[in-house]
DNA sequence: TTTTTTATTTAGACAATAGTAAAATAATTC
DNA sequence: GAATTATTTTACTATTGTCTAAATAAAAAA
């Protein structure tokens, strides 16, 4: 089995590479930890055929190394959805417990919860979950900020970083699916005033960046 | 946290305690490592708490380590039980699964399948389970083996160590529960003639030692 | 009780994993 | 071309868990 550390940094390369080339800094900073130890471990990924790895020149996944993060992304997504919906986690609880397991679970056990689900294809916060095959969905990238007073969306996503504020949107119901008319907007990235559920809401910039929607249709 | 190896060693020296006392060499045995290695972990555990080691005398559980022993044992039953019931995991593979997971659920996440499950006493194979506060049911020690003809029995117990035998009784429908008369019983250890479901069966007396029962009532 | 055997511990070592700081070097930007 | 930034190299540390061989203690046998 691949240790924990080599698959935390598949995952942390894989979200990584959507953004543009992966070097070794920013590795660093994603895992908080010294650029000398990226270094290290990336050569240590492509000997293990992971990553094509060339000095100063950045690091990509190889095929086989794609393959692993997808499953580790695929069991994290999957147990955050199946911790909400059949253990009944509060949202703000259901990462942890996830970024733990997704290491250990096998295959026969993601399956099963990928059937009991009814094979869905997105966790809880709106990411799209691949399949056992490594498709993955289109994740909606606009955030609310970014749309004007009138327009009627739909939540697709919300960021999943931090607990704090997760407990948050859970509490004020601002999950994905949800529909929300933006009311007005204050200028120089003001609090954005929304109806949500029948009620006249007021969220933050910082919060209306985190939440991802596409226009109700 | 613990590491898994502390782990096993504790969940270990608690399965082996219930047995007599408990010596380097039954625990290196057990784990099919030296027992100089087994000494080593000894005076770790030691410090940490864990265990009274005093050198050629033996080892025990503290309170303490007493304690981790029975949630480890807690978490995997729970696990096991629940991959049966609610996951559908085939009674031979849910040992397997367990032993991994066992170390790093949470203990939110015991307590809800827990409840799930409905509090429950014993795991499929007729074990129980500690209570969160460590309680644990007395466990059935008298394998069908030891029956005569004319009983009525009720299996309490199935033995999990292999694979598949843990299959043949799955096959068989041997498993806690189930009601079974003893008919015949071969002399000098030979197989057992029984009653199980309408049918008659002959059951070797090998997989006789490994089934738990008690009178019917 | 002495001897032998067995159990256990000590000593010294290894390998894997994952990290660090400081110095050297390469790439990029000014 | 010089200065800055990014990256790598070097040399080290710490932990974890294991091993073999030698020494020692305890138990069993003579």
């Amino acid at each position: 089995m691949l240790s924990q550390a080599v698959q935390d940094y598949l995952k942390t390369i894989y979200k990584l590479e959507v953004k543009g080339p992966v070097s070794t800094t920013r590795i660093a900073k994603e895992l908080s930890i010294s650029g000398a130890s990226v270094t290290g471990m990336l050569k240590r990924l492509s000997t293990m055929s992971l990553v094509d790895y060339n000095s100063y020149k950045g690091v990509k996944l190889t095929e086989s190394g794609r393959k692993f993060a997808l499953e580790i992304i695929r069991n994290h997504r999957l147990l955050e959805l199946y911790l909400k919906e059949m253990i009944g986690f509060p949202l703000e609880k259901v990462h942890e417990e996830a970024c733990r397991l997704e290491h250990y679970v096998s295959e026969e056990f993601i399956s099963r919860i990928d059937e009991l689900l009814g094979f869905p294809h997105f966790d809880p916060h709106g990411h799209p979950i691949p399949t056992d095959s490594g498709d993955i969905p289109e994740l909606e990238k606009t955030p609310l900020s970014e749309f004007d007073p009138g327009e009627n969306v739909i939540i697709k996503r919300i960021a999943d970083t931090d607990a704090e504020m997760l407990a948050y949107f859970e509490k004020m119901k601002l999950v994905p699916g949800a529909k929300i008319k933006i009311l007005e907007k204050a200028p120089f990235n003001g609090p954005i005033t929304i109806e949500h559920l029948g009620n006249k809401e007021i969220v933050g910039n910082e919060i209306a960046r985190n939440i991802f929607v596409s226009v109700a249709g």
